[in-house]
DNA sequence: GATAGTTTCATACAAGTGTTTGAATTGCAA
DNA sequence: TTGCAATTCAAACACTTGTATGAAACTATC
């Protein structure tokens, strides 16, 4: 191949353009307006549209897991093969929170993108997320080596809900920004990890380890 | 007005579509064909096709935010001006998990749209969601109330996670199923009511008042 | 420098979109 | 019944979308 100045030049424009406006009003034309190349060469060099997006989508978050198990690897080595639970939750929350939160001006690209994605959850990506449920049974695994006390159901439970905390904090930073006047610091990215690592902890070591949803019988609101 | 049937007919026919296909691939020509309407009768009675999506939306959440508000109302006279935690979160996130969960074949129209709603998010309804603030800043003072040791960014934080868990768990409800392999047993309602309220109140309350962030001493992946 | 393969380009295509129009129909009141 | 407004309808409009085509330009190999 002689250079692929057109395709990568097609990859950057696209980000760029779908991290500004969404996916929703990008077409074609704005890309390769934007790109500076003809309108045929996306489908040339991709397929499709949905192929662009695809690959877009796949670069970036092979990225962080790769960057997950690094540190999932890393936390087990150190524990010998059964690591904390809190560093297991570090490195699962961590490396989307890290790539997606900061400082909203030096926010790069990639980060801005990624959020995008995962608010809008277009069909290609959302394709490619439901192939993510094998990454997620690692994570799984060493949480149960980590907390062999603790039954399946709660380590899924425990699984879900710090996903559900780092994803939502993500798709939702600006309105929590705006909903706290400012007092929820989102730029300090360390914190907001540390947060959701300490609230999933609690999840999942809190009460009894037979005990599946303490607070049950503080339910009256029948219904 | 003499009978709104062509309009009622139309809204039962979009949602029941859009709950069923998302909203990426549902035209106007598909919802006035299966309400057995003319094509210009959207327009006639909505406006544009936007409006129709909003007047569908607003009419789901309004219901919701009514029912969390009589809840809070009811927990917070209970309580003589400051009712337990548990219970005003119980009241935030009861409503759309009930609305929204439960056993997947006698799940309402109006509740596989409302999960629709949540995953896809359009224009019109992402306008609706950002006015959604105030009705948020409701419960923020009930538990400010309820937990007057605490400071305002914890309460925030609070709120922050445990919408995180509702919402997350209505997403990606599919998911957690396959995941888990079927240990987590998502129509039974109640208990997954209770162990979001469970695990919010525990981030909530758990560490001393002053305590920002109870787990940061133990972050160490610098990064 | 001719040739074969790759890449770029302008342009057209086919299909689908939400919306508008203006005439027909309906229903109700005078 | 007549008149009038509200509603329904078929048809067309105006436009955008992703994709396909076939010729032109380029690149590297012999």
């Amino acid at each position: 191949m002689a250079s692929d100045h057109t395709r990568s030049a097609i990859l950057a424009a696209a980000e760029r353009l779908y991290a500004d406006r969404g996916f929703g009003d990008v077409t074609l034309r704005d890309i390769v307006a934007e790109a500076g190349v003809n309108l045929a060469a996306v489908n040339y060099h991709f397929g499709s549209k949905d192929e662009l997006i695809a690959e877009l989508f796949v670069t970036r978050s092979i990225a962080t897991n790769r960057e997950r198990l690094r540190q999932l690897k890393d936390a087990e080595e150190q524990g010998g093969g059964r690591a904390p639970i809190e560093a297991i939750l570090r490195a699962l929350v961590g490396p989307p929170l890290r790539g997606c939160l900061g400082p909203e001006n030096q926010r790069s690209t990639a980060a801005r993108f990624m959020i995008r994605a995962s608010i809008e959850s277009v069909p290609p990506i959302r394709r490619i997320k439901n192939r993510e449920i094998d990454h997620l049974r690692k994570f799984a695994g060493a949480m149960r080596r980590s907390l062999p006390d603790r039954s399946d159901v709660d380590i899924y439970w425990g699984l879900n809900f710090a996903l559900a905390m780092a994803h939502h904090t993500i798709r939702e930073s600006e309105r929590l920004t705006k909903l706290s006047e400012g007092k929820c610091d989102l730029d300090d990215v360390e914190d907001v990890v540390a947060r959701v690592v300490s609230v999933a902890t609690m999840a999942l070591t809190a009460g009894n380890a037979e005990t599946k949803a303490p607070a049950r019988a503080l339910a009256r609101d029948a219904r």
